[in-house]
RNA sequence: UGGGGCGUCGCCAAGCGGUAAGGCACGGGGUUUUGAUCCCCGCAUUCGCAGGUUCGAAUCCUGCCGCCCCAGCCA
């Protein structure tokens, strides 16, 4: 054994992501169990992806690609009426955004002929019936938490009735909710989902897939296991609260035994659909949680149907697309994942770990460029009145592969207000009334007057320019407190800007312990709109693109409202600031 | 008085009987023409609690305590 290849395998211990799931997986691998990794990934299209889906996707998407493997994506639309094929696209396309891309796209609705022959096959097998108990009937034979169930009055009808039922209520025979096909497990097992779980309802709505052909569709427990097995997943990951069904997922895949019965799923090869049914393995994980942030879809699609936001993809809300818009990068939510990690523990993540992994990602990919967003002019009077040239700046402070930009300087600038303060706090770096500071690639300039209105408010400053400090000169290392940005007043492209804060002002907007609804706590100030003075390179970006604005935040140009001769930039975050902090402490 | 999970630093999270990884946050120092970034250093004698087994326990056993999920013809 070489010294090189010994050393190999501890560096990569510590760069892979050492999860139990990843554990797992690798165990089924090295022992042979498994000999290639399928996952998938199983959204059901009724509402828009968030933030909480992006652990389920680089999970499953990130293990298959992680071990040569595949993962497709299958929409789960057994329900019909409550799935819309509006988020069947905005879902593909916030899967791919985010980074991934699937071996096959796969409907659930393409196995319903293959599930309705599982379910005869199950009624033959005599682990199957129909009942004709409705549903509330069915609540009160299932018993309590505490107390046993009670068979239904039907379970015990002969195979021929049961099949005979079965088909007429695949035939539209019967109204809506009036019977069920139930499995015939145990109505006093203590896990309740084994209690006679149904497998189909009758629901007479015109499915958006398969229209009208079929009158009864398959309940999730049996659709989404036989799904699995059909596509020959090896590891189904799921989220913990259907560690309870697992049980029954087995169940499924067992009685069923799709792969020594290919009669069940002739109808897929004979419509071209690849099939190799095999044995899956249901694994469990915690959801993510973020504080500050919901991810109900029933909460996000209110807050867009009572107008609390613009929309789904508006820049405050956490879905997938809001966040694409409000300039979050797809690197930055999968390193937020990665430093996540995987487990079974209940979790709440501090939104600010998902501000850091932005920024961690925005400050390496991010070209810089000078803006001011609360102007107040500054006069450098020992120039020219018509003083003008081109400063070249760089595009990264540590990565010159970004290049250069022309920077136009003239006497007549734009710098922040708060970058001046006449009275200034302890510890101010910043420009003062016979104080200096650094111009940001121009030279040191002095305060020598500040221009006051009849109302006593700061109008203009006016500066002198120390020559022997200009750019690039061996005055310009003399050491100044502070630096400040600035525009050129007379190249300065207006802009609007959209100032973005946290959607809720409380960490758990969930929580209504207090007898606060959740909608209370939604934050007026997480949308503010503003103008401001870009340099000109900044002002001819394509949509999305992504800059920091030196000592202010990153910024992106808005994907549906920007336009070069009328820009507009939404704040992804702000830089940290250690100033602010120390100065609201 | 049911079933299923989970309790390791402020927030995550390794650990798999041999004497508490790592990240984020935080504190201190350095570099810096962004109060950014970056770089150092520090940060659990202790693993929900109590017993027990063992030369040795976060890891095994027993008993408590706490939190989460389950009674849709939703997923």
């Amino acid at each position: 054994m070489s010294t090189d290849s010994a050393a190999k395998p501890a560096a990569d211990a510590t760069a892979e992501p050492r999860d139990f799931v990843r554990q797992i997986v690798r165990d089924d691998l090295a022992s042979g169990r498994q000999a290639a990794i399928r996952t998938r990934f199983p959204p059901e299209p009724n509402g828009y992806l968030h933030i909480g889906h992006a652990k389920a996707i680089c999970l499953s998407f990130g293990i298959a690609r992680e071990f040569g493997g595949w993962c497709n994506l299958r929409l789960d639309d057994t329900n019909p009426g409550k799935e819309n094929p509006e988020f069947v696209e905005g879902i593909k396309e916030d899967v791919r955004w985010l980074g991934y891309d699937w071996h096959e796209l796969r409907h659930a609705s393409d196995y319903f002929e293959v599930f309705y022959r599982a379910a005869v096959k199950l009624i033959e097998d005599g682990v199957a019936y129909v009942d004709d108990l409705d549903a509330e009937q069915v609540r009160a034979y299932r018993g309590t938490l505490t107390e046993p169930g009670r068979n239904s009055p039907f379970r015990d009808r002969s195979v021929a009735e049961n099949l005979d039922l079965f088909r007429r209520m695949r035939a539209g025979e019967f109204d809506d909710g009036s019977k069920t096909l139930r499995a015939k497990i145990d109505m006093a097992a203590g896990n309740i989902n084994l209690r006679d779980p149904a497998l189909y309802r009758i629901r007479k709505v015109t499915h958006q897939n398969t229209g009208d052909a079929w009158p009864i569709y398959p309940m999730y427990d049996f659709a989404h296991a036989l799904s699995d097995a059909l596509e020959g997943i090896t590891h189904s990951l799921c989220t913990l609260e259907f560690e309870d069904h697992r049980p029954l997922y087995d169940w499924c895949v067992d009685k069923v035994d799709l792969p020594n019965h290919p009669e069940l799923w002739q109808p897929l090869i004979d419509a071209g659909l690849p099939t190799t049914p095999a044995k899956p393995r249901q694994i469990e994980f915690s959801r993510l949680n973020l504080s500050y942030c919901i991810t109900s879809k029933r909460k996000l699609a209110q807050l867009v149907n009572e107008g609390h936001v613009d929309g789904w993809d508006d820049p405050r809300m956490n879905t997938l697309r809001g966040l694409r818009r409000r300039g979050f990068t797809p690197a930055g939510l999968r390193l937020l994942i990665e430093r996540v990690g995987i487990s079974k523990q209940n979790s709440v993540i501090d939104y600010a770990v998902l501000e850091g992994c932005i920024r961690e990602d925005l400050d390496a990919t991010s070209p810089r460029r000078m803006a001011v967003l609360d102007p107040l002019k500054l006069v450098v009077t020992n120039l020219p009145a018509d003083h003008e040239e081109t400063l070249a700046f760089a595009n990264h402070p540590k990565d010159e592969s970004f290049g250069t930009r022309d920077v136009p300087f003239s006497p007549q600038v734009w710098i922040e207000r708060e970058d001046f303060a006449e009275v200034p706090p302890k510890g101010f770096k910043r420009l003062i009334p016979g104080g200096e500071v650094r111009l940001r690639g121009v030279g040191i300039v002095k305060c020598e007057e500040v221009i006051k209105d009849a109302d006593g408010h700061v109008t203009e400053l006016h500066v002198t320019l120390d020559p022997e400090s200009r750019h690039g000169l061996p005055g310009a290392d003399r050491k100044v407190k502070g630096t400040i940005h600035w525009v050129s007043a007379k190249h300065a492209v207006d802009t609007e800007v959209r100032l973005y804060d946290r959607l809720f002002s409380v960490p758990a907007p969930d929580d209504e312990s207090d007898g606060q609804p959740w909608t209370a706590h939604i934050n007026p100030e997480a949308k503010r709109i503003t103008r401001g003075w870009l340099e000109p390179a900044a002002a001819g970006a394509a949509a999305e693109q992504r800059f920091q604005f030196e000592r202010i935040g990153y910024f992106v140009a808005d994907r549906v409202d920007h336009r070069p001769d009328a820009p507009v930039f939404n704040r992804i975050v702000t830089l940290r600031d250690t100033w602010a902090k120390q100065a609201g402490a």
